[in-house]
DNA sequence: CTATCGCGAGACAACGTTGTCTCTACTAGA
DNA sequence: TCTAGTAGAGACAACGTTGTCTCGCGATAG
């Protein structure tokens, strides 16, 4: 509360009665300090708050670690980015390091910008769910490790961290196909975002193998869009019986606009990536979940090598994702 | 991509041909260069990618802001959390802020950490939902400002932002009563969190002024006890009526429980706390809401305004709760 | 034509810390 | 007893930047 300034490392050497050296080294936990001096020191430090000068010492040491991570992810107050971020941050902290989070937005400028602040702070590395735009941004900044999650990074050569986006998708819509389902719509995100493009194939490939046909397709530029879009689908004169939805927030909306029109027990409806609370809707929503704690951990876990000075080829690690069985997806055709 | 170390001022100098003093004047924009000599400097900044090393300018200008904001929540994984993180991190992106963030999961040790932590990187500010345990720590941490959101702080006097937690709870109960309920429980977090005090006392306060005693209360260690907690306390001889749930998880570990033996429909419930697809539950559940945007971007606020050097007493900022009918809170008691 | 002023730009010190070098006092071995 | 060696502790420079001071030059007024 005091207008003071912070002590400094002579402060504490005054008041210990030793040289500034000699702070530095106790603080620093070199052994080549007498006890009692290192214990005076200690008093000392104790007494005037003192901690070091953060600044002072990244200038002294170009090369010290700052243990700060930078994590950009799309909404931290999205279910999965939350959830996400809660395991990067609980892996980080196993390891005493501090987290830098932004949300992206799917704005390349802000992604961009994040990163130089980040950089900037010194992080000591980035976790970057990217946006579709490509990162040859991370060539101008300072040489520093990336790992991406989630998402793979164009433009610029990284370990990244991914959901079987391809066969999980897949997976949903066979389930779609084994209950009977010939038409099977597919509601995602805008083709820009490399995981809605994945997903995509997924459900196309799935159908072909199939024998199907595409059947209706709506990429939507907001996942706000997915009600009224499954209202638009499911007013069609030949209505689809099946629905794949692609993401949490799309999955949400698709479920709101059946239960509109009271048509959530009749049309089947399977989505990707989980979300709190699918189980308690009526029916409990069939999902691809993806496993977001393993994928931060397994993030985590990459940068730190990196950081460490692990060389080698970029790196891919798939994690697996798994279809649970709530309902929704268990509906059968009304036809068949 | 080198391994050559970042680019210095003297870097931009030699390249621009100017003296380092003009470098640092054009990178700090002052008017007084030249437009020539700035044009050329601007390029020699861009060819180099330079960026300045923000330790030596903290450390040479010791007053200036580092634009980074630290933050304490409970849980960033947390709706109520998360949402709150995202309206302080829009509401400092509009004033060029960076927000460090971490997760207390009400340990008092990992807040005094984190605070330091944050302290130690220079944030200019901390905005801090506190733990019940006091924060006499933040004495010992250099001058810097606190606002608390969400719960009030003790031990150290700063600005808070808080629901109106008691009248709130008193609205949930109140509601309850209305629909002729008598025997109202209370499901609530442990009295060592302030929150969760100050919803009991609302819901004491309410049950007292209609003329009704406490029915029964249950204190949970945490809230994944609620589901357990409520089965034992629906399945005694003279059940609740009506449940009235201090916090969102708690308010879905009841729904969860009151699902589990077929009672959603015959037992009314009220929550403290909106979450996501409240409404899309059977029945729809009541809540209190809070207004989490308001509370961030109010803190954030009133953060920076200390942060520019606004003195005076410590403000409080009550961000009033609303009630949301939903259905489950208009259920009427089986025998009335 | 000279004195004064103002503006643009460089020289230099300082911020708080740590790496390196130096110095002193003590210990051990011959 | 003397020398060599060692451990502990201080002096000093340097990291990259900015505040202050100073200098030079052209313009303006007397």
């Amino acid at each position: 509360m005091s207008g003071a300034s912070r002590p400094t490392m002579i402060d504490v050497a005054r008041t210990a009665g030793v040289s500034l050296k000699t702070v530095s080294r106790v603080v620093n936990g070199e052994t080549t300090v007498a006890p009692d001096l290192a214990a005076r020191v200690r008093a000392a430090v104790e007494s005037l708050h003192y901690r070091p000068h953060l600044g002072a010492t990244m200038l002294r040491r170009n090369d010290r670690r700052t243990r700060t991570i930078g994590v950009l992810l799309e909404d931290v107050g999205n279910p999965f980015s939350a959830v996400l971020h809660r395991a990067i941050e609980d892996e980080a902290r196993l390891h005493g390091v501090q987290v830098l989070i932004g949300s992206i937005d799917e704005d390349p400028r802000r992604e961009r910008e994040l990163a130089g602040a980040f950089t900037q702070r010194h992080a000591d590395g980035l976790i970057v769910a990217p946006t579709g735009d490509g990162q040859q941004y991370l060539h101008s900044l300072p040489d520093i490790p990336v790992v991406f999650v989630d998402r793979p990074g164009s433009g610029h050569t990284a370990d990244s961290v991914l959901a079987t986006n391809v066969s999980g998708a897949g997976d949903a819509v066979r389930h779609l196909v084994a209950q009977g389902h010939r038409r099977i719509a597919y509601l995602g995100d805008q083709p820009g975002i490399p995981t809605a493009r994945e997903r995509h194939r997924g459900y196309l490939s799935a159908l072909t193998a199939a024998g199907l046909t595409p059947f209706a397709e709506r990429r939507l530029r907001h996942p706000s869009y997915a009600e009224s879009a499954t209202l638009s689908l499911v007013n069609r004169p030949d209505p689809p019986t099946g629905l794949f939805t692609s993401q949490n927030l799309i999955t949400i909306g698709a479920f709101r606009a059946l239960r509109r029109l009271g048509l959530h027990h009749r049309i089947a409806l399977v989505g990707f990536d989980d979300f709190p609370l699918a189980d308690l809707l009526e029916p409990a929503v069939t999902v691809v979940a993806q496993d977001p704690m393993t994928m931060g951990r397994t993030a985590v876990r990459a940068l730190f090598e990196r950081i460490d000075g692990a060389t080698g080829p970029a790196r891919e690690f798939w994690i697996p994702t798994r279809l649970i069985r709530r309902g929704s997806g268990e509906i059968r055709p009304a036809s068949a």
